[in-house]
RNA sequence: GUGGUUGUAGUUCAGUUGGUUAGAACGCCUGAUUGUGGUUCAGGAGGUCGCGGGUUCGAGUCCCGUCUCCCACCCCA
């Protein structure tokens, strides 16, 4: 006998589980749909013609491969054997799991450019796949709540976004968090202006580690792979200034005058100003990366604040989504909530509300064969009034019949016995207090839909 | 991919320099109470000590391998 299990990183959920994962996915859904986005579904695999290639090298290998069906071996000779996996894996799998939702969402927009309404926005919930080494808030098979505006340039998208952002989290009422904003075009200016034209990736990368290794540590990084760091320096203490984030836009400003980036930061922060009643964190962090390699404008990172957890939500424009796929020039930009480590900070933070406790409202207890007959046309009639309620499925002892409403957390319990049949009036009790009336069927009702 | 850590009942964990039949709490089942749950009391079931190998008269305990869990790095949601 062999001891199931299941594969790493990846998890059950169970009843309790599952219903807040609904609320979590229906509250993030409502807010997309507000704010005019269409769903779209696309297949758990994708061919990885399509997904290589994409997540830059070290992506490439977080890909989940699907091994070809048949006899898997057939297509590859010895000598691809010999020259390495690189050249043996076209032979031995044609697909993968999804990587993420932007890359299908490109194939997707090229396939159907003909069909699609531009600009296309459109929605996206689904789970996607990567082999790496779990750890917290990281798992091999997790949820991305994606929403993307395709074929448009304008700036309006970006504070859209934002406050789509913000009313997600207000819904949610999580509000330990902070946005962090930055611009690509920003970080390209300032490479360039260290003397890192060129090797921008580079530059990103360790400019990255900056709250990890501190200063002294990314200046001499900086310097072995050929930066400039007096220059670096100064961006740095402009980086770590107090004040508001528009003053430090402008003085970066005058260090780099040909960036369309900070104009196009300032003219974000002046059009936010409208919309001043959401009162949330947004800070502009010169630091902030983001090592996907598509971003090529305004890029943006949700962290939550009161929990130690990676950025729960991020995203940014792009101006050549597609352009791999031989679509040149269409921009987009996109968002993307990381629903399992939401999940896992509102667990955290106690903020799930009560009502996802429960979801039956009322269990019909019976005695016997007549009363559990009784009890058949009586769920009938609740379940045609649309109150999710459930009928003990054997007559047989009463306590364990209310052991189960207990254990499932069900509100209300109703009894049905010889004289209840006779009366039509049935003892009402609700669990949490104890407190118990004879009511008719109708009053009942009356009273689960809150009529009374 | 690199490094560290963990694994004993359904769950959380004890288990002494290696030594009889591996324990506790909670949970579960039954009864006290054959028309009322959450409290109490009594009883009961439940373990190939992750898996494989080794050392030993003897291994939950020591050694090796392997898998897994969790954590950090890398990277990211």
């Amino acid at each position: 006998m062999q001891k199931p299990s299941l594969p790493k990183g990846t998890r059950d959920f169970g009843p309790q589980e599952s219903i807040k994962r609904n609320y979590l996915i229906q509250a993030i859904r409502q807010q997309f749909v507000k704010y005019g986005f269409m769903p779209l579904e696309t297949p758990a695999m994708e061919n990885l013609s399509v997904l290589m290639g994409k997540y830059g090298e070290e992506g490439d290998q977080l890909v989940f491969k699907i091994l070809n069906s048949g006899d898997f071996l057939k297509k590859s000779s010895r000598s691809d054997f010999e020259k390495g996996s690189q050249h043996l894996l076209p032979s031995l799998a044609e697909k993968g799991l999804r990587y993420d939702l932007t890359v299908p969402l490109a194939r997707y927009v090229v396939m159907n450019q003909h069909a699609l309404t531009f600009p296309f926005k459109r929605y996206q919930i689904q789970p996607v796949w990567r082999a790496d080494r779990p750890q917290k808030g990281r798992y091999r098979e997790f949820y991305q709540c994606d929403a993307d505006i395709i074929g448009t340039r304008s700036d309006w998208n970006e504070v859209e976004l934002t406050l789509l952002l913000h009313d997600v989290f207000e819904s949610l009422k999580l509000r330990d968090f902070v946005l962090k904003i930055n611009h690509r075009d920003v970080l390209f200016a300032m490479a360039a202006a260290s003397g890192m034209s060129g090797r921008e990736i580079d530059f990103c990368v360790v400019l990255d580690k900056l709250d990890k290794i501190g200063e002294p540590a990314v200046l001499e990084e900086m310097a072995s792979k050929g930066g400039n760091t007096h220059k670096l320096k100064e961006f740095l203490d402009l980086l770590a200034g107090t004040t508001s984030s528009v003053e430090r836009l402008k003085k970066m400003g005058e260090q780099l005058p040909a960036s369309k980036g900070i104009e196009q930061l300032l003219a974000y922060f002046s059009q936010l100003e409208a919309f001043s009643d959401r009162q949330f964190k947004i800070e502009l962090d010169f630091s902030l990366a983001r090592g996907l390699t598509y971003y090529t404008g305004m890029i943006f990172e949700v962290k939550p604040t009161s929990v130690k957890m990676g950025s729960i939500c991020g995203g940014g424009r792009y101006d050549n989504l597609t352009g791999v796929f031989g679509l040149p020039d269409v921009s987009g930009i996109g968002i993307s909530f990381g629903l399992d480590r939401i999940y896992d900070v509102l667990e955290e933070l106690q903020l799930f509300p009560e009502s996802t406790q429960q979801t039956t409202t009322v269990l019909i207890t019976h005695f016997d064969q007549e009363s559990f007959g009784h009890g058949k046309k009586m769920v009938e009639k609740l379940r045609k009034e649309g109150l999710p309620c459930d009928l003990y499925p054997e007559p047989g002892k009463i306590k364990k019949q209310f052991n189960y409403a207990n254990k499932l957390n069900i509100p209300y319990v109703i009894t049905i016995g010889s004289e209840e049949i006779t009366t039509e009036k049935y003892p009402f009790k609700e669990m949490s207090t104890g407190h118990q009336a004879s009511l008719t069927l109708d009053q009942i009702i009356s009273r689960l839909k809150g009529n009374d």
